[in-house]
DNA sequence: AATCGCCACAACCGCCATACA
DNA sequence: CTGTATGGCGGTTGTGGCGAT
């Protein structure tokens, strides 16, 4: 046996609603909330599905939503969550004050994700993004650094505290430099990105999260889009995983939203970013980046 | 002026989770 | 405890507007 239908489909109307439907389904909805949809319709005149009357509030008629165009942060903001949640738009909606999960998947489908397989069009995209994450990469390498040192001058050698433990000073510096370095090109060169090159180019050598070669898609040639994940996973581009990240590019609030939300989804995520654990791009990692203790940011394995 | 194709947005559909009797 | 109703969500489709030909 079926599911039964939500309504019965002959005796409602369907398509595009006229002025006046709306006008029926805000007043009643003014006057007696959204207790039960199924309900409202009827009551309020209208031979429409109860769905079809939630579906037309929450996505149109809402008293608080915005109607008019994405604004930079909002773009880049749904472009950051998309990379960590996927296509849970009601996550990346709640995130946006006015914005439906509608609005945003149909921006998404739209608009950014042909500017995200554009790379020409989206460099101002990947600057900013670049320069929050900059911030953010470089106040932790900094904090990093005193800590290690730190470290190192407390700890007895062979002594094993905490999750970092590489055996090669060297190698840390290393990793270090290499991160600083691929970050100072890829910001130099973000003005200059070049034309789209196919990840599955030879020279497009895998990241890893030792890091000593690779910390930066960009190789020693610089930023480079996409990286070496993309294409995985209904195309999500793993460099944005790393926008505005910190800090540095969302508001306090929407900070605390983020965070809640990365808590709440922590275990699919790292359940979902198997490449992250094998390697396959070191911004996948950033699902731990984002509130991360320090200590794990040098944790290959988290 | 007519037609075609593309784009953006609105609406629908089906599934899932949860509340409730 | 179980079955049903309902709300919520994500994917998909429909439709109108607009520019190109």
């Amino acid at each position: 046996m079926g599911r039964i239908p939500c309504c019965e489909k002959e005796n409602v109307k369907r398509g595009q609603w006229t002025p006046e439907e709306d006008n029926k389904l805000s007043s009643y909805i003014s006057q007696h909330g959204t207790r039960n949809w199924r309900l409202i319709p009827k009551n309020a005149g209208l031979q429409r599905c109860g769905k079809s009357c939630r579906l037309r509030w929450t996505n149109y008629l809402r008293p608080d939503l915005k109607h008019g165009q994405f604004s930079d942060m909002e773009e880049q903001t749904i472009v950051k969550l998309h990379s960590v949640v996927g296509n849970r738009w009601s996550l990346i909606a709640a995130q946006l004050p006015g914005r439906t999960d509608n609005d945003v998947k149909n921006h998404w489908n739209t608009k950014l994700k042909k500017k995200l397989s554009a790379p020409p069009q989206v460099a101002h995209l990947a600057e900013a993004a670049l320069g929050c994450f900059k911030d953010e990469m470089l106040h932790l390498l900094t904090k990093k650094c005193v800590d290690f040192q730190l470290q190192q001058a407390n700890v007895p050698p062979g002594s094993s505290s905490g999750t970092y433990n590489h055996n090669n000073q060297n190698e840390k510096d290393g990793t270090v430099e290499n991160i600083k370095l691929g970050l100072s090109r890829a910001i130099q060169q973000s003005d200059l990105i070049t034309p789209y090159k196919p990840w599955n180019s030879t020279d497009a050598t895998t990241t890893n999260l030792e890091g000593t070669s690779n910390c930066f898609p960009a190789s020693t040639s610089g930023f480079q889009y996409p990286p070496p994940s993309f294409g995985n996973e209904g195309d999500v581009p793993s460099w944005s995983q790393s926008m505005c990240t910190g800090s540095t590019c969302t508001g306090g609030e929407q900070q605390g939203q983020l965070h809640e939300i990365l808590e709440e989804h922590g275990e699919e995520l790292s359940e979902g970013g198997k490449e992250m654990r094998n390697g396959t791009s070191i911004f996948s990692s950033d699902s731990v980046l984002w509130d991360l203790p320090c200590d794990d940011l040098m944790n290959p394995i988290v």
